[in-house]
DNA sequence: ATTTTATTGAGAAAATTTTCACAATAATAT
DNA sequence: ATATTATTGTGAAAATTTTCTCAATAAAAT
């Protein structure tokens, strides 16, 4: 029913939704949405009929109940708290990014084992890997960003996983092995880069 | 036939492939590179057979071989230029990705509004945007990652097509307006978070 | 009030992706 | 040499995702 895929969608939706309110919209059709969302029309719809959401017939949707289901649904009234676990190029410039917190994504702190990373004053603090359940516990975190080179990967995420992270975006190009109870999202810039080239005709 | 998500198979394949020919590995079995990919075996044979690739029945697959087919496919065998678009905490952290490089993906320069960016002493050559042709002519780039603040995306990729970029990696949370001959692979770290949290369970 | 119109909601159909199942066959064992 | 075994390659089946279709219906027009 919910699947990964849908989920992508759904959010897309709703970044959609949020600038089309800004630009001054209260209403919004499943053809408009569709077309902010690069999706269909008719998917925008099943996509909203799985998940319960209901619109006007004639009507279009109400953008501000739209964005209030979806909102409920990715718990956006709860600030949830977020470890980076690396700090080098990828990490840093993830922690500076005003999208997370301006989406309730709260970036408590990051962790290197390069003593001449930690302390830096820095937007967020940057501790040791030693500090990790400390911070975990006391912030209650339960996702992790993992920004280590691929050949630490492995072992930090296992380091994660011990001190009850459930979720981690893993930004190193390797398939990580963690037990079933936790999710792992891989985002590889370097595929991504190369599909583009391959789809582009660049290559040809 | 060759759909978006096929490629990105492949390209996983390629990454197993090359650690495991790392780790001394001279044969593979679907099972394996499945496993290392994280798909089913009967799969890894499907998209081999999809795009012409043969293993030797009971031998399994010679990775130098595979290798091979692969780098045929997404042309490995020549060096392609890019440009980075913005060179902020995003485009700079990108900029000194050595995973490009290594994998035949030559940033050759980066481009900002802001005049303080420009020709700081840096991995790559930071430009204004105003010599953009100059360069895409020269280094003959048909492909960008677009790095800038969502308010700057479409104007930026506009100038990026008008300069004859073909391809572009868009970082940027908004969906871009290209012409038909223009690939755009949207890359949304944000929603890839978001997502997470929802699989992982941690918003219940 | 009644008719017309635009849009949702959802079941059915089509398309796509993945898995199943097994014949073909190359390597190994007997 | 022959039999056994493991693995590929691929059509067929199953599952999933997307599009098609159109009845339901709320808003707008008459
Ligand atoms: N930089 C990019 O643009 C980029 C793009 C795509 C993917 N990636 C991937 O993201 C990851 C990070 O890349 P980067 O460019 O930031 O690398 P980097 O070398 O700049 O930073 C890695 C950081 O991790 C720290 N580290 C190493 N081992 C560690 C451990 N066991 N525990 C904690 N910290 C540890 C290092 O001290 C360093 O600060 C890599 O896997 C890379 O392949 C990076
Ligand atoms: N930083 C992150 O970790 C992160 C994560 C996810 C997505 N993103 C997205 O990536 C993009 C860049 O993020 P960032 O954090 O690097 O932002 P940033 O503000 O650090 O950098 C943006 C850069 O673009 C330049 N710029 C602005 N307008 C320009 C124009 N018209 N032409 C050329 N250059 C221009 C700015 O001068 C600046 O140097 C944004 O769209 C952001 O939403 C960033």
């Amino acid at each position: 029913m919910s699947t990964f895929i849908q989920t992508k969608r759904l959010l897309k939706y709703r970044m959609g939704l949020i600038r089309l309110k800004q630009m001054g919209l209260e209403k919004v059709f499943s053809y408009t949405l569709g077309k902010e969302a690069g999706v269909s029309a008719e998917l925008v719809r099943k996509d909203f009929s799985n998940f319960g959401i209901k619109g006007n017939r004639r009507g279009g949707y109400d953008i501000d109940d739209l964005l209030n289901s979806l909102e409920k649904i990715f718990g956006k009234d709860r600030v949830q708290n977020v470890v980076i676990m690396g700090m080098g190029n990828m990490g840093k410039a993830l922690s500076q990014y005003r999208g997370f917190p301006d989406n309730k994504m709260n970036i408590v702190a990051g962790f290197d084992i390069d003593p001449a990373k930690i302390n830096k004053k820095f937007q967020i603090p940057i501790y040791p890997v030693e500090n990790l359940k400390e911070i975990v516990d006391a912030f209650h975190v339960s996702v992790a960003i993992l920004a280590v080179p691929e050949i630490a990967a492995q072992e930090s995420s296992d380091l994660l996983v011990r001190y009850g992270i459930k979720g981690i975006l893993n930004l190193a190009p390797v398939l990580l092995k963690v037990p079933d109870d936790v999710v792992v999202n891989n985002v590889n810039l370097m595929v991504e880069l190369e599909r583009l080239m391959y789809h582009s005709g660049v290559l040809k």
